[in-house]
DNA sequence: CAAACATACTAAAACGTTTTAGTAAAAAAA
DNA sequence: TTTTTTTACTAAAACGTTTTAGTATGTTTG
């Protein structure tokens, strides 16, 4: 049969002292609380002894705090949230917090219900790539004094913690980047979204190509329909209609993925012959043929900022003095083969 | 200020009722308990208007369970690991669990001590793809009837449930295949591991070349030096020092990454020439050039069996007259242009 | 030499549930 | 009518911690 854990009673009743006592020992509150150094020890001593951990649930019922942390994104099957949650557990691991993964799906149903699931108290604190509709629930959390961070996006105007990377820039960089190279004709291929994160990539792409003349060619597929799979079905209806593209901007890796299959379908020379690039690095796209220039976000970057702002905020007693930090990072330009000039 | 969420005694005090009333209305144990229809509707009804959600951590103390489940794979960045999370992660909340996952690197210590981390009656049951020297604690696991899975690979002699893929007989078809292809010298490239999954792999593989009178090509790369990133130098002497190879055989998707790589840096033309199979599938083979053929696992059968022998384990009382279940699942070969007969 | 303080320790409440072992009244059986 | 059973409900313990508000000494201090 399961044997039940010791717990400190055990201890105290072995060393025929209170629970009281072993408890401040145990929390280092010794000198502070006037334990005597040779009762720590013995308590100390037995403790190791026994192998004695203390039970985390009745910890959190008495104390509220849980030590686990929600971080909730996308889709963790996604490479790009599956390899910020590796490097972002780790971290927490080593600051004693344990880490729930969720996807939203970017769904607000789903969002909602999860953020609810992990209600008031369950969970020290949040990481969130919110879905679009969902800026009350946050601005709930952010009142009630909860512990959030928005990633990857946020909603303008809403007073919150958030970690983003710079889209406008590192979207104006890998455009003018392809106009540098020669290409005329660069489409940006996106979804049909305001999340502020494809916003600021739109309009760091549409600043480029204005700058420099030229005409911008959009594609902007609304959401529901690439959850459907029509993603591909877009793309290359896309293609059809402008025949004169010679360059290709995907605002997304997965948007990349469909686009790439539909070039392979239609036509496998095209693949070298256009300037691309895609948002988020990959790594296959080194291997590919040619190898993929590809905007990448600083993962370790990242998940270091989020760990610095959470951290403060789990401390506090009080959190509603603090003044929300907005941090935004540099991306960097992978600059590979297919968004070098094409010699005929 | 972080308002206090509503408890059942909030409830038992506002109806004037005992808080053992609300709590059996609550589980369901109205009838059972005799509570009369009126009192429990008036219960029910006030519990939604006031949207009472019962403090989980309370819950665990008092009954022990959790409603964690621990999903320990490698490393949850790799593609198929954040795939297979990402499918188990629905079904779990469906069925009401939580999920924390983490990734053991295939280390001893650090699987341990995640263990040790969630440790007993913390979580309620483990998912683990198991690093190659934690079998006492897996054992030790079982004979405390805490509810385990080996995922992906299990310990020959150790009675242990477990859901894993036919790796030989995958391995079998899959060089069978290149084999009909009339490829003669296929190499089959994997880690010196002898974890059951590797050591099925192998021998699916040696079975088949010798069945066809064919030499075996092997290369086993010790884990730690791919760790350590010298992966690809070991495949790059490999192919140096075989040069009349016609076929390769990778035995992980990692490894596949990096032999392409290698063929990518050494010669381009040489991808198109040999019969390439990677096990595992990676979306971006399907858009590769050549399209590349692979075994892919059945990522929610996998997943749907892991909740079906989960899910009885969690319900029972005391599991250790339960029988422990082995399940193996099929794989399926997809073909691409990689492995079909070169034309030359 | 009393008052103040420091030291060493502890009893008991609290966190929010579930569950055991009841009670009291009404209904059914004898 | 008395006994038994059923119905409707509840008091209080328990889960394993943390923490408040102590007590009982011994040690300074004025």
């Amino acid at each position: 049969m399961k044997k039940k854990p010791v717990s400190i009673r055990n201890i105290a009743e072995e060393l025929k002292i209170s629970v009281t006592t072993v408890s401040f020992v145990l929390n280092g509150k010794a000198k502070e609380k006037h334990i005597s150094k040779e009762l720590t020890k013995k308590v100390l001593d037995y403790a190791k002894l026994i192998n004695y951990r203390p039970n985390q649930v009745a910890q959190s019922l008495r104390t509220g705090k849980s030590k686990l942390l929600v971080f909730m994104v996308e889709d963790i099957s996604n490479n790009f949230f599956s390899q910020l949650a590796r490097i972002f557990e780790d971290i927490a691991y080593e600051k004693g917090y344990k880490v729930i993964f969720c996807s939203n799906e970017n769904d607000d149903d789903k969002a909602n219900e999860l953020i609810t699931l992990f209600s008031f108290r369950q969970v020290d604190g949040f990481i969130i790539v919110p879905s679009p509709g969902i800026r009350d629930t946050i601005e709930n959390l952010v009142k009630d004094n909860i512990p959030v961070i928005l990633l990857d996006r946020f909603y303008e105007g809403l007073d919150c913690n958030s970690v983003v990377i710079d889209n406008e820039q590192a979207s104006f960089d890998a455009t003018q980047h392809l106009i540098d190279n020669k290409f005329k004709n660069i489409c940006f291929i996106s979804t049909a979204s305001d999340q502020s994160q494809m916003y600021g990539r739109l309009h760091g792409y549409e600043k480029a190509v204005e700058v420099n003349g030229l005409e911008p060619h959009i594609l902007q597929i609304p959401f529901n329909e690439i959850i459907k799979g029509k993603g591909k079905e877009y793309i290359k209806k896309f293609f059809e209609q402008n025949k004169d593209l010679d360059a290709v901007f995907f605002s997304t890796n997965y948007l990349a993925q469909s686009g790439l299959e539909v070039l392979k379908e239609t036509n496998q020379n095209l693949i070298k012959d256009l300037g691309l690039i895609a948002f988020d690095d990959n790594d296959m796209f080194k291997i590919y043929d040619p190898t993929i220039t590809s905007v990448a976000q600083p993962l370790v970057e990242i998940s270091t900022k989020l760990m610095e702002v959470m951290l403060p905020l789990l401390k506090k007693k009080d959190i509603s003095e603090t003044t929300h930090q907005k941090i935004v990072l540099k991306t960097e330009l992978i600059i590979r083969e297919s968004s070098l000039v094409k010699q005929k």
